[in-house]
DNA sequence: ACCAGGAACCATGCAATGCAAGATACTGCC
DNA sequence: GGCAGTATCTTGCATTGCATGGTTCCTGGT
């Protein structure tokens, strides 16, 4: 029940987060707590670890990144997340959907009758 | 099933559909199956009876709507659902939330490192 | 009167996903 | 050895969209 951003934030985040995540790996591998880090960099995307590794297993299991695991310079090792080809098309996918539904929402929000454009 | 909107627009539409609906109802009460053809209006918005119905029974049990028997012209009678004040501060809250996450979400698309404004 | 068909509503069971809470393991310092 | 900090992972739960099926009511044809 945080009121800043709970149930709706919350609710938002869902099928959203999976693809913040392989946008986040596109351009480097990243680990569990950097990605959740980048996360909270944009307060509506907060999330925690609960979230974030069940996420990353299934990302994985499901053939969208490839794991390495490498010591830190200071503490257990890492489990870095590279994007694979298929990682990528479904990232490019996502990015061809998400316009047409965020200007779905904003069609609603802002014009629900769709009468007087 | 549906390629074109298959999982990821069903991923999306999660926690969204709600508001949609409260959108809809904003200048005048509607029914069932006519909130069903509004939002099959907009493709990635296309929903079932199976969806509708029950989220249309939480939003009277959560008090953000209020719902009266009329008589149709041809068929059965419809259960017109109208916003209540909760209702209409839901949507309120949403319309100040949604802003955000979708700014968030083009962020992580265009721009995942954040950097090179 | 009777039956077929369609419109509208609703209930049940399932799957996907975010989350809180807790467990485990490795490193460095005292 | 013991403690604190970093990092990963597991378990159980709540929410929510969806497929399926069933019920009620009206209309039209015979």
């Amino acid at each position: 029940m945080n009121e800043a951003g709970g149930r709706v934030s919350s609710q938002l985040r869902k099928g959203v987060l999976e693809y913040c995540v392989l946008a986040l790996l596109r351009d480097e591998p990243k680990y569990g707590v950097e990605l959740l880090t980048e996360l909270s960099a944009v307060s509506v995307m907060t999330t925690s670890q609960g979230t974030i590794y069940p996420l990353l297993s299934r990302l994985r299991r499901e053939g969208f990144v490839d794991t390495e695991l490498r010591e830190s310079p200071s503490g257990p090792p890492r489990r870095y997340y590279a994007l694979t080809a298929l990682g990528t098309a479904a990232l490019a996918e996502f990015a061809g959907a998400w316009p047409l539904f965020r200007d779905a929402v904003d069609h609603f929000l802002t014009d629900p009758q769709g009468d007087t454009a």
